[in-house]
DNA sequence: CTAGGTGATACTAATATAGCAACGATCATT
DNA sequence: AATGATCGTTGCTATATTAGTATCACCTAG
């Protein structure tokens, strides 16, 4: 975290919106205790949060006494969204990028996985591509990749400290590798191990870079530079 | 509001959410006591709880030392944005609204304003209209106003205790007429006294309501019960 | 120079929160 | 049925944490 750490940080509101991310980024309802185990904070504390959460309408719970989103999500989503500008100013760029005819995805990186704002493969209505995925574990995206080398060495050690990391199972020195070269490079070209063989490539936008574009498909290595380079574009036309 | 106050709510959480959305909805960079004054709440505490916001990543300081959206708020819009789900659901109904040639609105009640998360004029592309508008006086608003309507005029005239009601300079009694007559009908029609002489019209989604769809423009009496009939299929089909 | 604005911090009082223990539900297993 | 292991929730109390005062340095306008 670049900015310091003031005279007198208020903890509960850290706490607080931890909760809350995790509660967004749940694609099902949880209850505090699961949330709590998640968070690693007490789960008396977390219930509480949540508890608050939901006297704000942000959170709601279930039959079941387990929580969720509330309709105060979707004006923290306004509220959030217009004051991010992001994909009022992305949107109009991605949509220009689906000619390539691969998918085309914007995301941003949180702790160790990327969150997508805008995710089209290609045959879609654009408008389908807005809010349509959750998470994904940071190292098996392009955006994740891209974005993560844009930390230090030592901030991606401390993440993933005693940890697996998925999509390099031989550890750290593997993921640290790759980010060595992505740096290098100025853009991610990985490989989705998945049964349809595609491969992704982004690169990352804003100053300081906080968002990645990215496009994928079967992309073969002579293919990479003219869609790097209009990524590059669109990348500089988003981030202004 | 609906839930019942906890045990032990968090105060600091409660005031911190408030500062969050307060410096989301500003549209230019503010200070900490410019802040403190719109959310009624002591300098200081808005100066740390802006402080602790920046660390992490959610607010950023100008080079004036102003307080303005950090990227943070882009990972918090993503993720909001995923968990809300109504963007998801809602642009391609509103896409199909748009052959009215009127312009199309999506917006959610905030206090005493509306917060848009969609308003595409005839014209713009619609991946244009995404977070275009921050808030506007729910008086002013023909979405305002139907979520208005669904509070009970107790909650309506707590808000807007000894203060100016926009477009309702009789007071609070014109307003709950208002109200009222919106509630018979299931419809707000309302006409916007600017130069264009544009009337809006508007109906509630969601089951308890807490989003407005609406459409505005040259709208002449007798065309409204075809709109509403559109727009409240567009409601139920977004409503789910 | 003054006057009135800003953001920021040290200090101390007091309050709001953390964490323990416990309760009643619920569910699966015995 | 009985058991045991969950779950969400709350009362209680010590204490960590926050609120609010006073004060600072900085800036701009007059």
């Amino acid at each position: 975290m670049r900015p310091k750490l003031n005279a007198q940080p208020n903890k509960s509101l850290i706490d607080g919106i931890a909760t809350l991310q995790a509660l967004a980024t749940s694609p099902d309802p949880v209850g505090s205790r699961e949330l709590a185990r998640r968070l690693n904070i007490d789960s008396v504390k977390v219930n509480r949060l949540l508890k608050t959460l939901a006297y704000l309408g942000i959170a709601r719970q279930t039959a079941d006494r387990k929580y969720t989103a509330g309709p105060g999500m979707h004006v923290l989503a306004a509220q959030s969204l217009f004051a991010s500008g992001l994909i009022r100013n992305a949107l109009p760029v991605l949509e220009g990028l689906r000619r390539f005819g691969h998918t085309v995805a914007l995301g941003v990186l949180w702790q160790d996985n990327v969150s997508y704002l805008f995710h089209a493969p290609p045959g879609i209505e654009a408008s389908r591509g807005l809010g349509r995925i959750g998470l994904l574990p940071a190292t098996t995206s392009g955006i994740g990749i891209v974005l993560l080398s844009e930390h230090e060495d030592d901030e991606v050690r401390e993440l993933y400290k005693d940890r697996e990391i998925p999509m390099f199972p031989e550890g750290i020195e593997q993921l640290l590798a790759k980010l060595a070269e992505v740096r290098r490079l100025g853009y991610a070209r990985v490989h989705v191990a998945d049964a349809r063989d595609h491969h992704v490539v982004a690169v990352s936008t804003g100053d300081p870079a906080h968002a990645g574009v990215a496009m994928s498909g079967w992309i073969p290595e002579a293919a990479t530079a003219p869609l790097v380079d209009a990524l590059r574009a669109a990348a500089n036309e988003i981030g202004g």
